[in-house]
DNA sequence: AATAACGTTTACGTTAACGTAAAGCTGGAG
DNA sequence: CTCCAGCTTTACGTTAACGTAAACGTTATT
């Protein structure tokens, strides 16, 4: 892993081991995104990486967050609903009730993956069922019956 | 089942027994649809009904092409995917080529649901190990660890 | 100084699947 | 005949998640 911007944090405060700082283009590549994609979801807020002069700087923190909202695209989220776990996932506020919240919604996004999973089923039996027949016409009309 | 269009096609050809008529209302009410989306529907390829007049008149024929395009949708296909599906289930020409076509491409469809059912799967046992930490997380801090 | 390589902001373009008027036929009730 | 509900076509608007392009700033190297 090579740092691209400034050097190393050798910070002496012990406690905060590595900052590694990246650019945009570091985090483009490490996660094939493009940097559009990283100026978009900064403008919906869902980045929020420092600045040194004009040019943005990205944290581990920023790696993590955006970690987040791929798997939350992964899984069918759209950003304002990626925005909104990560925001309850934040441990900077972490009461019950945010986690109650979170729980409701990981519970609901459940219920309908698994509506689609029956339906994809019931499809699955359908298209098979039709594929038999086909092959029956098939053979029977390459027979010339 | 009210018939809102016409008389019953008391039809003297025995086989053909009911081919009831819909305005585009009735299919609209019928599947919770808007008019909007009917009309789309057909500029998109995916529907015909025959026209008495300037205005359209769906047969049951018509339902079940809405039915799987609906279908469609709750299982996250595109207008044109769902196109497809039902060019497949309509056994218009069906010569040996023509077949073999549909064959191949109902193997093809049954691939790409597979896959997707495998990653809905996935995404299942994802969202269960979050639930598992958050309620977790939860219960701890409600107990006040 | 000039060029390349990267960064920035601003802003219009794109696709999907309709929503939402606007304005005009049309058949049947009164 | 009049009128209205219900149908039609035409066409611009909308949301999401960026793509794409223009025009410009900033370093670092040649």
């Amino acid at each position: 892993m090579k740092k691209t911007i400034g050097k190393a944090q050798s910070s002496a405060d012990g406690v905060q081991a590595v900052d590694e700082r990246y650019s945009i283009r570091d985090l483009a590549k490490d996660f094939a995104v493009t940097t559009r994609a990283l100026r978009f979801y900064e403008e919906r807020g869902l980045l929020r990486p420092q600045r040194k002069g004009q040019s943005r700087i990205y944290s581990a923190a920023d790696r993590v967050r955006l970690t987040l909202i791929l798997r939350g695209k992964r899984l069918g989220f759209t950003l304002d609903e990626s925005a909104e776990l990560i925001a309850m996932y934040d441990p900077s506020g972490n009461n019950a009730g945010q986690l109650q919240a979170l729980i409701d919604k990981i519970q609901e996004k459940q219920q309908r993956i698994n509506a689609q999973k029956r339906e994809i089923e019931l499809m699955l039996s359908d298209l098979k069922e039709w594929e038999l027949r086909s092959l029956k016409a098939l053979t029977e009309l390459s027979r010339g019956t």
